[in-house]
DNA sequence: CTGAAAGCGCTTACAG
DNA sequence: CTGAAAGCGCTTACAG
C-alpha cells in the first residue's frame, strides 16, 4: 500500500494541508503538530513524492549538465568527468540532483534535444559546454526558457559562465618553454573557432611575438583520433626543425599527439612540451613538460552554486567568472 | 503563456484525452486528428511536462546511477567515468534521463540517501557498485521498492548484475607474470571484503599455486592515496625481494603505488607489473606491464539495457552476466 | 473514434 | 493555527 501526505495526515489527526507546511517547514503549524507529523513521518519513513512534488511547485529539483559531445567521448578524458563530479557533488549538497545529458553517438547535441529538455521541465537549470552553443539564434530562445550557466563563455552571447584565463595561461607555458631555451615553438591546437583556442592562440602568439620569434607555426584539428593524428603527423613533416610543442588542448588530444610523435621515431625527450590541461600522467614520463593546470574541479562547483543561486532567484554579482590557471614545471 | 495538452486540444479542436493519446501513439484516434494534431504540436513546438507526466504514469523517465564514493573521488579513475558515460548514452537513447547520485564528501552513501531516493520516486530503477552495499538488511528493503541492476556481483544477495570474470583475469595475468620469468610475485589488493577483491586474489592464488610458488604476499588496502601509499611502503619494506607484483584493482591506487615504486629508487623496469584494469598511461611507459582489461562501456551499456528492460516489465533471462577481459601484454 | 471526468500526490491561496 | 478546495498538467478507464 502505497505511502502518501493523505495518510499521515490520517495517522497525525490534521489536514495534509498541514502536514505538507510541516514537511516544508512553513509557517502556520503549532508546535505540538509540527512535532508529531515528524515523528510520525520518521517513523513510517514517509518521503513525498518528487514528481508530484514538482508539478506543484513547477520546479524539479534538477539541475542538468549538457555534454559538448557524446558522452562516451566526453567523459573519456579528465576534463568533463572532473566538471560532472564537482557539479554532482554542489547539487547533492544543495539537495538537488544532477542529470548528464548529451548528443548521441557521433553526433552533435541537437537543438530539438535542447528544446525538449528546456520545455518538458525535465530540470530547473542547465550547464552547458560553451562550445557546444554555435548560433546567437539559438542562445536568443534558451535564454527566455530556463536559467543556465556556460562552462566557458560564449562569444555569441553575454551570459552567465565560469571560465579560465585561457590566454594568460597559454601565455605563460609558451613563456616557460623560451625561458628553458627553446626557439622555434609549434602549436597544434583544437578546433579554430572555439573560443577558447581563440584565446590560447592568442596567448601563444603574443608570447613569441615578445621574444621575437616566430609564432605562425599552428595546426588545428577537431578532437577525432583520426583528425588528429593526420593533423599532428603532417605538421611534424612540414615543420621538422621544431624544438618545442605547445598543445593548446589536453585530454586524449596530448595522448594521440604524443603517440604520433613516439611513433616517428623522434625522441620525445629532444623536444619541449608545453599543454594547456594538466595530467597526472605527465609525472610518470620522463619528458621535459610544462603545462597548464586548470581549476576544474572549483570551476564545476562554482558553476554549480551559481545556477542553483538563479534558480533560487538570486542573481549573481558577476556574469562572467574567471579562474587562473596554475603553471606546472616538469 | 505556458503551453499545455490544453491549448493544443483547443488548437484542434478536440478533447485533451484524444492530443494525449495522439502523443503517444495510442490507437483510439482517427488518422486525420492524429495528423493534425501531431502538425500542430510540431508547429507550436509543444513538449508535454515531464513532472505531470511522471505523476500520472507512476514513471519518471529517469534512472540512476550510485556512485560508490563520492563524485569527485569515484569520476577521477576512468572505470566509472566509462561506465557513467555508457550508461548514459543508453539512457538517453532510449528516452530516459541519467541521474547522478553519490555520497557526499568523504562519507559512504548513507542508507536514508538511498531510501529517499527510492521512495520519493526521482527515479524509476538504480544502478549500483556493489561494494556499495554491505549489509542483508538494506539489500530486504531495496527489493521491493525499485528495479535495480548491480555493476559487480553483490555477495549477499542474488539478483541482476554485471561483473567481471575477476578471477579468471587475474589469473591469466599472473600466469602471465609466470611466463615471463618473474617467480617471487606480490600482490596489493584494495578493500579485503569487497567481492572483487576477493575473486582476484583467489586467481592470484591458484595461478601461483598451480605453478607451486609462494603465495602468500598479499597486502590489503583502501583507495584512500594516504593509506594505500603507507600500505605499499610497508609492503616493499618486508617483501624486498619480490621481482614482480600484481595489482588487483586500476586507476588511481595504480598511479599511487607506481610513485611509491619511482620514489622508492628501484628502478621500475626491473620488476614485473601485473594490473587489473587497463589504462592509456601505459603506453607511454616503457615498463613491462601486463593488464587486464575490462570491457568497462559494454558492461554499462548492457546494466543499462537490463534495467531499462526490467523497468519496462521485462524480466533478462540471465540474472547475472559475466564479461571477459582481454590480457594486454606491453 | 470521441470526450467528460476522475485521479496521480503534492502545494497554495483562502476562509474560518 | 487549521482545513476544505482548487490547481499543477498530464493519463486512463469509461460511457457514448
Amino acid at each position: 500500500m502505497k505511502l502518501t501526505i493523505n495518510e499521515i495526515a490520517k495517522m497525525a489527526n490534521v489536514a495534509k494541508s498541514t502536514v505538507s507546511k510541516a514537511i516544508n517547514g512553513q509557517k502556520g503549524v503549532s508546535e505540538a503538530n509540527r512535532q508529531r507529523i515528524l515523528e510520525i513521518i520518521q517513523q513510517v519513513n514517509f518521503q513525498p513524492n518528487a514528481s508530484a512534488r514538482a508539478l506543484a511547485q513547477n520546479k524539479t529539483g534538477a539541475i542538468g549538465i549538457v555534454l559538448p559531445h557524446d558522452a562516451l567521448f566526453s567523459l573519456s578524458g579528465a576534463y568533463w568527468a572532473a566538471i560532472v563530479s564537482a557539479i554532482a557533488a554542489e547539487a547533492n549538497k544543495q539537495n538537488n540532483t544532477l542529470m548528464v545529458i548529451s548528443p548521441q553517438e557521433g553526433e552533435k547535441l541537437k537543438f530539438e534535444s535542447f528544446e525538449r529538455i528546456l520545455k518538458s521541465h525535465g530540470v530547473d537549470g542547465l550547464i552547458i559546454g560553451a562550445e557546444q552553443i554555435e548560433s546567437q539564434t539559438i542562445m536568443n530562445v534558451m535564454i527566455q526558457e530556463i536559467p543556465f550557466v556556460f562552462i566557458g563563455k560564449n562569444p555569441f552571447i553575454e551570459h552567465f559562465a565560469v571560465d579560465v584565463n585561457n590566454k594568460d595561461g597559454a601565455f605563460c607555458v609558451v613563456e616557460q618553454l623560451i625561458t628553458r631555451g627553446h626557439k622555434k615553438i609549434g602549436c597544434i591546437a583544437g578546433p579554430e573557432h572555439y573560443d577558447y583556442t581563440i584565446e590560447r592562440i592568442k596567448g601563444f602568439k603574443e608570447a613569441l611575438e615578445k621574444s621575437e620569434l616566430d609564432n605562425t607555426k599552428i595546426a588545428y584539428s577537431s578532437y577525432s583520433k583520426e583528425d588528429t593524428i593526420k593533423t599532428a603527423s603532417a605538421f611534424f613533416e612540414k615543420n621538422n626543425d621544431i624544438d618545442a610543442l605547445f598543445l593548446a588542448a589536453g585530454g586524449d588530444f596530448v595522448l594521440n599527439i604524443m603517440e604520433v610523435l613516439r611513433l616517428s621515431g623522434k625522441d620525445p625527450k629532444s623536444i619541449g612540451l608545453g599543454v594547456f590541461d594538466d595530467s597526472r600522467i605527465f609525472d610518470f614520463l620522463d619528458w621535459p613538460i610544462v603545462t597548464a593546470r586548470q581549476p576544474i574541479e572549483k570551476m564545476g562547483t562554482y558553476a554549480a552554486k551559481m545556477l542553483l543561486s538563479i534558480i533560487n532567484g538570486m542573481m549573481p554579482e558577476e556574469k562572467l567568472k574567471y579562474f587562473d590557471v596554475e603553471i606546472v614545471l616538469r
